[in-house]
DNA sequence: CATGATGCATAGCTTACTGCTATGGAAATC
DNA sequence: GATTTCCATAGCAGTAAGCTATGCATCATG
């Protein structure tokens, strides 16, 4: 018997359904199927009735619920408790990140923060990775997301650890597919319809010098767009566009074919950079803050998660 | 954060002692410390200050242990209600076993079948396989351990699973020795002094038979003790004696040198058969009640652990 | 003052557990 | 009767948790 388990079983019983609950735990069908019938045999007993369509709880599930959930009331409350003398009750960070990690990556993070610790203030700063090195800097942040791979980490007064690598893609719409099958290379995709983002993304440059390396120019159709709507144009079937790969997590609709710049291995000219880095940077001096230690082992955790996911972002630890 | 996390600084807490704490959690002191510095990692924050002598919790550490408590409290609860609606909050087990394995395997399985269901009534038959078996098919018993590799279970009433396989060792005293380093031969342990089992115990006759093939016949000093007495007899130097692996386990006064019946592998005369195979028998017709259950999965649980820290015995399933 | 004993931490290894994907089978729905 | 829905099972991979061996600090002792 573990907490996980008890958590599964309390989940259940509240909805009613394993698939539901699964999905509520962040957990696959199976596994939560397996969990249940490992604590049924741990206790010697079933929990409960899997009759199709209302799940119901034996008698010995009805037994087990209350002293589970208070349980899981008690450990809730140990992580408040030490939270507090950890000095997490109030606080505040304050967090920079680029625009295309704010849609994944840190919103995940911000939630689960929020959650845990929801005495303690958030702030996030949206910007391009030199304008959040130069916050930093300023003290106006304690921990900023930024793309090393374009923005090195040159000032002394900080510092920062690189957290993922992630592979640019194309987005392409589910409905109205402007690709084929499998990686696309970056000369035939010049001429396909393109969705460019705003010149603040750090992201243009990188894709315009990509181009540049292979000496094309793309057909760009739409320029100036913020992140969200470039995606819903491509949603559409407007064209498509280079994103990184972060940033097509959790949308179904939208689908990251690979990219390739040149089949050609054996050639001579310099490849396009198809990937970037994401780093974590803070101040060297000041020490963070607990609140901000917490923010740093969350982000780090949670790009596990995403790394673990998706095979086209991967650590970098 | 685990339970088992919760028992280890729970019993830390109690004992103030991180050595004596992990004693009485069967555990060793390394995996308890790092439990603990996992817990305190987990959570943020240290919980117990570590100056030598006498350890005191932090801060921390005294908020988290009521709740630790409760929780493990909780747990037994669950644990205790299960049961009870399992059936086995009152019931009977008869278990029968020869009484080499009683000082072993059978002590260890009734002390935490006792504490586990405390209200089961225990009823234990101390005797030989073939009685035993006799008493199963009589419905006197409702499982038995018995010697398998000497008494087949021939009867078509029963059914048996086998447990575990235990090498036949020469117990010798630590504080007088009376044999050297190293395997022994059965050719040369002839002439040592030997304490000999009453004809009542399936081993006097497994022992008999294996120097009987070799043409042998042991220097017997003292005959017929049971095995409590013979092992004393043993310990204080009066000389050595055939026993299965786990007659010796908890005994640290007492070392087991493996036995080996030739050094020639070329030889074509019949070995003796220096091992002995465990098997757990129970009638075919009876379905055995939820109490019986329990104590087949304890049983061959600890028939697990036993082979896990033992390398003459193993397991067979 | 050195020397050994005691007690917790660390390192390296092995096993077990828990997550996943792929797939099966039964019941409900069209 | 085909399809869909929903839970169970199988097989696999990565993490976690156990162990032994060893390190390091502190305290007692010759």
């Amino acid at each position: 018997m573990n907490l996980e388990q008890l958590r599964g079983f309390a989940t259940i019983a509240r909805v009613g359904h394993f698939t539901r609950a699964a999905e509520a735990l962040h957990l696959s069908q199976p596994s939560l199927s397996r969990q249940i019938s490992t604590l049924e045999h741990d206790l010697g007993t079933t929990l409960v009735n899997r009759t199709r369509g209302n799940l119901t709880l034996t008698a010995a599930g009805r037994a087990l619920l209350p002293l589970a959930t208070r349980m899981l009331a008690d450990a809730e409350s140990i992580r408040v408790e030490m939270a507090e003398l950890a000095g997490l009750r109030r606080g505040r960070v304050r967090l920079g990140a680029p625009p295309t990690l704010c849609v994944s990556l840190v919103a995940e993070v911000l939630e689960t923060y929020r959650a845990t610790y929801p005495g303690i203030e958030l702030q996030i700063s949206e910007a391009g990775s030199r304008m959040l090195l130069e916050q930093l800097t300023g003290g106006q942040l304690d921990l900023a997301l930024i793309v090393t791979s374009e923005h090195a980490v040159t000032e002394p007064s900080l510092t920062h650890t690189e957290v993922l690598v992630e592979q640019l893609v194309v987005a392409d719409s589910m409905q109205h597919p402007r690709l084929g099958q499998g990686p696309v290379e970056l000369r035939d995709l010049a001429m396909v319809p393109q969705i460019a983002f705003s010149p603040s993304y750090d992201l243009r440059a990188a894709t315009q010098s990509a181009y540049r390396t292979l000496g094309l120019s793309p057909n760009v159709v739409i320029d100036g767009g913020e992140m969200d709507a470039v995606l819903r144009f491509v949603q559409v079937g407007l064209g498509v566009a280079i994103v990184p790969a972060t940033a097509l997590v959790g949308r179904s609709q939208l689908h990251g074919r690979a990219l390739r710049s040149s089949a050609r291995k054996d050639t001579d000219l310099a490849q396009p950079n198809l990937e970037r880095t994401i780093g974590l940077a803070h101040r060297r001096d000041t020490p963070p803050g607990a609140a901000a230690i917490a923010m740093r082992e969350l982000l780090l955790q949670t790009a596990g998660q995403l790394a673990q996911r998706h095979p086209q972002i991967s650590l970098r630890s």
